[in-house]
DNA sequence: GCAAACTAATTAATATGTTAACTAAATTAT
DNA sequence: ATAATTTAGTTAACATATTAATTAGTTTGC
């Protein structure tokens, strides 16, 4: 049994496409220290506001002993504050804080010129229809 | 200025599809003692024969480090072979054993169930549009 | 022809991801 | 009520990714 040709397997189709979209992206996270996920996080926190923990590390596609020691660092860095749930001692419940947003809104207009560019390319259209579909895959599981 | 909401942003649409296609090949791929990079590189090889490594990491979308160490791997496995290029002595030629072909041949049926399935329940036109859009974001690099 | 610049691959150092084991809290079942 | 199970989060050990420096080979420009 022969296996998919690499160009049409889904997988490897959505790492190659991710490459390249991120790429340009990497440089201007990385000129403001964030590194790729710490930037997943705080944003997914800045978009939903007050998240635990289990929650967080799954909207933003980080495992939980990655998000322990994210949310470390940006503690440090008073990007977010983590208190205990008072209704249920295991829960973390994690908040992003003014230092956090203020990072999200200068990091946000850079990045935007990037996807404008993309958008620009790529056709609004298709992006959209793309977005769409990557949505359904993700409502699959 | 606010960012793109999560689920529209590019970047981490392409990242969450992927967990969800990859999560469950994962478990079949660990059964097989092959690490996701491992198939990845062999799944390339196998499919354009000789190739020296410059071009297999990109096209398997890892690190040159990376694939150096995996090519260690594979090579002690008899999965692969590794030569220099008589004519650059730089590069580094890369070919599949008939192990590594035999471990594709095992594997490809048990992905194929999984991709089946998937393919299924999110229907087949809409997979084919996905990767058409898919294989014209790489494109735009 | 040879020094300077460039390229491919590897190695080394560091950071991050991943899995498994652990701790603490809540839930369930007896 | 309490023992057993489940769940959330963290910690520890290990593997992999990432970046920077290194080595060896090739190309370019004088």
């Amino acid at each position: 049994m022969q296996p998919t040709k690499t160009d049409r397997a889904l997988p490897l189709a959505l790492l190659r496409a991710r490459e390249t979209v991120m790429s340009p992206i990497r440089g201007v996270l990385k000129a403001h220290d964030v590194t790729d996920q710490q930037w997943r996080v705080l944003r997914v926190l800045h978009e939903n506001g007050v998240m635990d923990a289990k929650e967080l590390a799954k909207s933003a596609c980080v495992l939980a002993p990655s998000l322990t020691r994210i949310i470390k660092h940006l503690e440090q860095q008073n990007m977010l504050t983590r208190c205990a749930d008072g209704k249920d001692g295991r829960r973390v419940l994690l908040d992003i804080l003014p230092s956090g947003a203020e990072l999200i809104e200068s990091v946000t207009p850079e990045v935007q010129v990037i996807y404008q560019g993309l958008n620009d390319k790529y056709g609004a259209q298709k992006m959209s229809d793309l977005l769409d579909l990557l949505h359904d895959v993700v409502e699959l599981k």
